[in-house]
DNA sequence: GTCTATACGAAGATAGAC
DNA sequence: GTCTATCTTCGTATAGAC
């Protein structure tokens, strides 16, 4: 009797290489990568990546999938426990101040951007992602914004909008420049916009 | 007596190469496209290529500095008329309303700071460009206000840091839902955050 | 499903003629 | 400086054993 069954051994092959993956297209990119280094990481051959996926833009497609849905779900948790503002605020802060501070995470998600140019599946894929991502900061400001009792001086999905912009350009920025820029000025920013439609908003209401 | 002198045409073949590479690079994406075609489109062979660069590198590297030069230099033209905010918007919507809204340039941007993340002499290039982008949204931002006679409530390097993020970034969203997101909701999200701003502003000089 | 061995093509780079 | 021909490397993909 195998301590894995069949199936289960197929699913954790298939991990192993999808983390290699990951791993070795963060660090030299989608065209740069091999097979072999891949397979090699993950501690098989390239005979098992073939076993696994149809080729090398399957396994990319798979592990853009993967990771999608990894940091949706992560968001998720931020936001879940019924948190109030700064309790987001920290978590984000937690994360390094934006999703994509981390080097490697940050070279991946350009990596699929730049893929998605060119690749229809591809480009879904990210659309879904960003939809959902820009689903996320409309509820968080929502959730603050009644927290606070005022109204938003411009729907909640276009501020969502301006704030996912900020955390991409904030990113794309600070890694090119990181002497310059900080990665939480994300966070700077984000406050400054945020004070700023908050004195509007009450601005607005004592007109009333 | 030929019509070009020697250097003339040494420069002409260079520059005709670095417009093929600009095109293919941005159809194709560093690594997929191949010196042949480069070549190809700028009427030469191989051999032409290995005469006028080193590798394919340096191609893209001198293509890199020529870009960036160029993007500043129309950037100045918009500033340069002592125009107004209008005019400056104005000018800026004419462009498709950011910089990277043409689907190649944003491309080709994308691809150089992928390449950046891996090669310091690229990042060294894009830094000076970021700043001197960054300087230009600073500049603009100081004139506008002061047209209006209004203190900001934050230094306008912090401000400029903020619209350059959102340019990038909404491009960003924008390549990949297009139908969604429209490039220039970047004047949107402008306006948004500029009204915002000096709202608090006035608020700030009339609670004096 | 996974491995080894191998076929095959593509593309960067060099050598030498003009 | 530019071309053609060639070298060489590398990586995808397949075939067949286990």
């Amino acid at each position: 009797m195998p301590r894995l069954t069949r199936a289960e051994s197929v699913q954790r092959t298939r991990s192993l290489l999808l983390t290699a993956a990951e791993e070795v297209f963060a660090e030299k990119g989608f065209t740069q990568a091999s097979l072999e280094d891949i397979a090699d990481r993950a501690g098989y051959s390239r005979g098992a990546v073939y076993a696994n996926f149809t080729n090398k833009e399957d396994l990319f497609l798979a592990l853009l999938g993967d990771w999608l849905d990894r940091d949706i779900e992560e968001s998720e948790e931020i936001l879940a426990p019924g948190g109030d503002a700064m309790q987001t605020v920290d978590a984000l802060r937690g994360r390094g101040g934006n999703r994509f501070a981390d080097r490697e995470r940050f070279a991946l998600m350009l990596e699929f951007r730049l893929y998605a140019i060119r690749n229809p599946l591809a480009a879904q894929a990210l659309r879904d992602y960003d939809r959902k991502s820009r689903d996320w900061y409309a509820r968080s400001i929502r959730r603050v914004i009644q927290g606070m009792g005022l109204p938003l001086p411009a729907p909640a999905e276009q501020v969502a909008l301006v704030a996912l912009a900020l955390e991409h350009g904030i990113a794309l920025l600070a890694h090119t420049d990181p002497e310059a820029i900080s990665q939480d000025s994300y966070l700077d920013a984000a406050t400054l916009l945020g004070t700023a439609l908050i004195s509007a908003a009450e601005r607005e209401r004592s007109a009333r």
